[in-house]
DNA sequence: CTGAAAGCGCTAACAC
DNA sequence: GTGTTAGCGCTTTCAG
């Protein structure tokens, strides 16, 4: 590669080394067939002497066409995100388009900053996690045609989504404290206005009502889907009077998992000695907490579909909206293992 | 904002309602101080009407510079670099620039290719924890005159870089561990090639050469930065003979931390009873975790220096490159706390 | 199969 | 102060 200062080698340098015209240079580089191998052979070894590179501004302002996703992720400390990004970027680059991570941290603000650069960058697509369900504004993407798809969180407005069947997840969380024989399950909801906060939360009440089990609105208690709110809202429940105190706690995301296990740990409480507990998301880089009994999504599956399903709509799909609903699925662990039958004696 | 189909809405559009030519809109839009007031509002009520946005890519190729900044981190999942992205972020955005973050895992080939994209797209500037200290390449960078900052770790290269003293750091733990008793300090180090990784090892040579202790190299083992990594590693010095076991334990960096922590239960070994345990790297996420003994670095801050340097090579200025230190300070916690009398006796 | 010419949307000289 | 004009680097008709 030549060294020179400065890049502005066009696409003209090269075509005036190579003897052809720019637009020959054009053909070879975007491999148009109809180029004669003489000619192509000229191009490319210029291509090389010089080090050239296409702008791809000036292609995009020419194609009308980006190459560039952009991937809106709601909380990049959240290792759940960040393993979903693999599974994105993956089937991305595999197709030749780039992907640029933005971190909305939850805020409306930042994220709306961030659909506004988006547009401004006429990127390709879009793939979401919603900081909002009902004030998410995608409006100025789709005013662009810009194709957009959420994941692990839904919106009001009529776009595709991947996501797990958080409902059934957090239902069968429940039902297995509820089975090993818990009889007041304590749960640390996510916040208001984020689908997947509402979700666990009905599948946490559809567990109750099943097993027979009245709602006390005592039990729910919201955190913000970090850990230093988790924290806060198991500390809560666990100050509770003693005849009010869950005797099982479901942690409706990873974060706040962690929160509670140091609320628990301030107070001298183990699980599942002094409580159950149950959480969801995968937390393997917290190995050396007890084993937890975890309701896990397929992060990486989630990242591919939603980005497959974005290639096909930035190819032209106009289809229906689709909503991919994956199974979470619930792994029983050492925080919630308790042999029903000792524990249903004690509960006598 | 009008509600159109497609946006196609250009600065002649906007200049056809407000009766004036596109380089008055140009220039209102880009605060150009000369329009009269009256032209001024006519072209802002236009915009607002037609809901235009500029063309981010025809405006970056007439200006020859794009207001974005890549930000190339080695490892996404490792929350010391999502902390310091704020820092990043913050700064930049209050400049007007965006961020874009791409992740490459460690691996020099995704390395090169978000490099390669970086130059393809004109960024402004890219801030770069790079995967190695002798090859990564950021010749096409320079190449397109796009400055630098490294953060974090240093290349070869002669460009600005951030970071903190990892040797005094390094050396004050390992230090810190000897005064507390312990006299066979094992090491588990960072891959060959990361100069933090080096740097570490040479603080804890330094601090075993000052304390008279002959370096065993029994008692350095490396791993990746990872968990997994960390866990393989520690487990081989936990699995020493008992005559070449090490007392104590420095992890060089958090994550490598957790996998010794799981290693050391998977042994039913606790810190600091069976063994001293100090690490490298805040780690406030893993608050359930024993209170860990910690060099920790001013991460928001070498993001923000890192982003406030570029700003000022994209501004022009080509003074010699800078490298600037920070220090990185010891917090001695539960891991590590044991009184040295006691300690001392039964070593003896 | 190849080249000439036009133009994507914007800004910066240059006139007026 | 404002408009006209040219052109950033690329792709894509349209001729030949």
């Amino acid at each position: 590669m030549e060294v020179g200062v400065g890049s502005r080698v066009t696409i003209r340098d090269v075509a005036a080394i190579a003897e052809v015209s720019p637009a020959t240079v054009s053909r070879v580089l975007n491999a148009d067939e109809r180029v004669a191998p003489e000619l192509r052979m000229r191009v490319l070894a210029a291509v090389e002497r010089l080090g050239y590179r296409p702008n791809s501004q000036a292609r995009s302002l020419r194609t009308q066409a980006t190459r560039v996703i952009g991937l809106i992720i709601s909380d990049i400390q959240n290792p759940f995100f960040t393993s979903l990004v693999r599974g994105v970027e993956d089937v991305a680059q595999a197709s030749g388009y780039s992907v640029v991570l933005a971190n909305s941290d939850e805020d409306l603000g930042k994220e709306q900053q961030y659909l506004r650069v988006a547009a401004a960058e006429q990127m390709a697509g879009v793939i979401l996690s919603p900081a909002s369900s009902s004030r998410t504004r995608i409006g100025e993407l789709v005013h662009e045609e810009i194709p957009v798809v959420t994941i692990d969180r839904r919106i009001a407005a009529d776009v595709d989504s991947v996501a797990v069947d958080n409902v059934a997840g957090a239902r069968q969380a429940v039902e297995h404290l509820l089975k090993t024989g818990a009889t007041r399950v304590g749960i640390i909801a996510g916040p208001a206005d984020v689908s997947t906060a509402a979700d666990r939360i009905e599948g946490y009440h559809a567990a109750l009502r099943d097993a027979g089990i009245a709602v006390d609105p005592a039990l729910l208690v919201r955190g913000d889907f970090r850990i230093d709110g988790g924290r806060r809202a198991a500390g809560r429940l666990l100050d509770l009077p003693a005849h009010q105190r869950p005797d099982a706690l479901f942690a409706a995301n990873n974060l706040m998992l962690i929160g509670t296990l140091d609320a628990m740990a301030e107070r001298g409480l183990t699980a599942p000695a002094d409580l159950l507990l149950a959480g969801f998301d995968e937390m393997s880089w917290a190995g050396f907490a007890p084993p937890l009994t975890l309701v896990e999504q397929p992060t990486y599956e989630i990242g591919r579909l939603a980005t497959e399903m974005l290639l096909r709509r930035i190819s032209g799909d106009t289809s229906a909206a689709e909503h991919i609903v994956l199974d979470a699925t619930l792994k029983v662990r050492a925080s919630s293992d308790v042999r029903p039958a000792v524990r249903a004696v004690s509960e006598l």
